[in-house]
DNA sequence: TCCAATACTTTACGCCATAAAGAATCAACG
DNA sequence: CGTTGATTCTTTATGGCGTAAAGTATTGGA
C-alpha cells in the first residue's frame, strides 16, 4: 500500500505539521509522550524495518501500546505525514550559487539521492498529494531558488522542477529497492539477480536475440569501481548520466530564449 | 505497501511469466479457472478499486474463494507480477522512425503516460526489481531501439532510458494520485486542494513571503484549456515542459560527441 | 474398481488499523 | 478537602488482510 497523505481532517493535519503540539496546563495525567517523540520513534522504526512499520511497533519502541499513539496523532496516515516532513529537515536548504546554477542543482540532486538512500521508506510516501509541510516546502523552495537564477520564467521552471524531482526519486527508488531485494542483510543482492537471470536465460535461451537493444545497453559498460558492489556502480553511473542529460537540457533552454 | 515483485520461488515466477500454464491430461477434476482468467480478473479489480484489491476480491469476481486462486498462482506477489506484465501488452512496441527519434520518443512517452492513467495501480508495483516479463521487456526494448538510432553508445543510453522512464512514471504518478485524492468520483478533487490550501494559508498567512520562489513558480501561468479540469491542465503542461527539456538534453548529447 | 492426483472450500492463524469502553491520574472549583 | 471533569493510557473487540492446513469432491489411469 502506498500511503496516501492526509486522508483525515485537513485542519488537524496541517496544524500538526506547522504548529506542533500546543501544551498547556490541563487536568488529567501528565502526558508521557509527545508528538515529537512519536514521530522520532516512527522514523527510527521505518529506517530499520521499512514501510512495514506498524503502529504497534512504534508504540512498543516507546513502551506503550499502539492505541496510546492515537492520543497524540489522528492516525497512521497523519503520522507518516509528520515523519515525512520531519525527515526532510535534515536536508540542506542553502546552496551557494557562486559557480552558477548547475553545480548547485547537481549537489542538490546528489544530496537528495543520498537522503532517499538513508530513508528508503520516504519513497513510499505518496508524492502527488504533497504533504505540504514546512520542510518539504523549504527543500523545494531551494531547488526553485537555484533554478530561478537561470533567468527562465516560472512557467517553464515548473516542468523542470518536476522533471528533476521525478528523476532523482526514480533513480533513488531503483537502487533502494534493488538493495532491499537482497534481504535485510543487503548481501544476497547479487545472488538474487543471479538466480533470476539464470532461470530466465534457461527458459529463454535466445533472450539476447529477441531483445537486442537491451542487450546492447546492458553490455556496453564502462570500467567499474571495484570497491563498490555491482549494483551501486550501475545505479550511480546511470544517475550521473541521466542527470547530466537532464541538466544539459536545462542549459539549452537557458541559452536560447 | 509497495508490492515487491518476485519474493517467491524465482523459477516458478519466471515460468509463469514466460510460459504460461502448461495444461496436460491429469487426474482430478477439470480446472474451472486458468492463470489467464485470474490475471484478467485481477487487472479488472485493480483498475476499479486500485491497489486495495485483494485475493478475496479477485476470487469473488470469478465466483470462487480466495484460496482457490492459490491452485494456479503461488501468491499475491506473483499474481501482481503477472498482472503487471500482462497489462503492458497493450502498449505499442513499434514506433516509426521516419521523422527521427524525437517524435518517436515523445509518442512513446505520451502513450506510457496514458497507460499509467488507465492502470494507476501499475505505478504501485515496485520498479527496481523489474518483473522481467516479456511485455515489459518489449516496451523497454522499443524505447531502447528508438534511442539507439541517435547513434549514442549504449553506455550513455542507459542513463537516458532510465531518466525518461523515471520522468514519465513520476509525472504520471502525480496526476494519477492527485485524481485519486479526490475520491472515487474524481470530483471532490479541487475541493480537496482548496480545503488544504485554505487551512494552510490561514495558519501560515505569510506563506508566500516565506517561500517566494515557489510562489513565483505557482503564479506564472500560461492560459489554460478551460475544457480540462485544473489539475489535468497543470499536469499535462508540466509533463510536456519537462519532457521537452529532457529531450533537448538528449539532443545536445547527440549533437556533440 | 480403486488409487492417487487435482480443484476447490472451510476453517483458522497471525497480522494490521482503529473503534469503544474502562482505569488511573490530575487541575480547578465549590 | 472532596468532587468533578478532562486527559492519558490500556484492554478488548471488530473487520480487514494473506495464506497455512485440513477436508471434500472429482477425475484419469492402473
Amino acid at each position: 500500500m502506498v500511503v496516501y497523505a492526509g486522508q483525515g481532517d485537513p485542519r488537524r493535519s496541517i496544524e500538526l505539521l506547522w504548529r506542533g503540539s500546543t501544551v498547556e496546563n490541563r487536568p488529567g495525567p501528565k502526558p508521557g509522550l509527545s508528538v515529537d517523540a512519536i514521530v522520532d520513534a516512527g522514523i527510527a522504526v521505518a529506517d530499520e524495518q521499512g514501510m512495514a512499520f506498524s503502529m504497534r511497533a512504534v508504540g512498543e519502541r516507546l513502551g506503550r501500546t499502539a492505541m496510546a499513539l492515537y492520543t497524540y496523532v489522528p492516525g497512521k496516515n497523519e503520522l507518516v505525514d509528520l515523519m515525512y516532513d520531519r525527515t526532510m529537515a535534515e536536508l540542506p536548504t542553502s546552496y551557494p550559487l557562486d559557480d552558477g546554477w548547475r553545480p548547485a542543482v547537481t549537489q542538490w540532486a546528489h544530496d537528495m539521492w543520498e537522503f532517499y538512500g538513508r530513508h528508503p521508506w520516504v519513497l513510499q510516501v505518496s508524492q502527488a498529494r504533497p504533504v505540504l509541510g514546512p520542510h518539504e516546502f523549504a527543500v523545494t523552495e531551494e531547488l526553485a531558488r537555484i533554478l530561478v537564477s537561470t533567468g527562465l520564467p516560472g512557467r517553464r521552471l515548473r516542468g523542470i522542477v518536476g522533471a528533476i524531482n521525478y528523476f532523482v526519486r526514480g533513480a533513488a527508488q531503483t537502487i533502494v529497492e534493488a538493495r532491499a531485494a537482497g534481504g535485510a542483510t543487503g548481501e544476497a543482492d547479487e545472488e538474487w539477480w543471479y538466480a533470476r537471470s539464470a532461470v530466465l536465460l534457461e527458459i529463454q535461451p535466445d533472450l539476447e536475440k529477441k531483445f537486442p537493444m537491451l542487450h546492447l545497453l546492458e553490455t556496453d559498460r564502462e570500467p567499474i569501481d571495484p570497491t563498490l558492489p555491482y549494483l551501486e556502480n550501475d545505479a550511480l553511473e546511470n544517475f550521473r548520466g541521466g542527470l547530466k542529460v537532464l541538466l544539459d537540457g536545462v542549459e539549452g533552454a537557458v541559452a536560447k530564449p
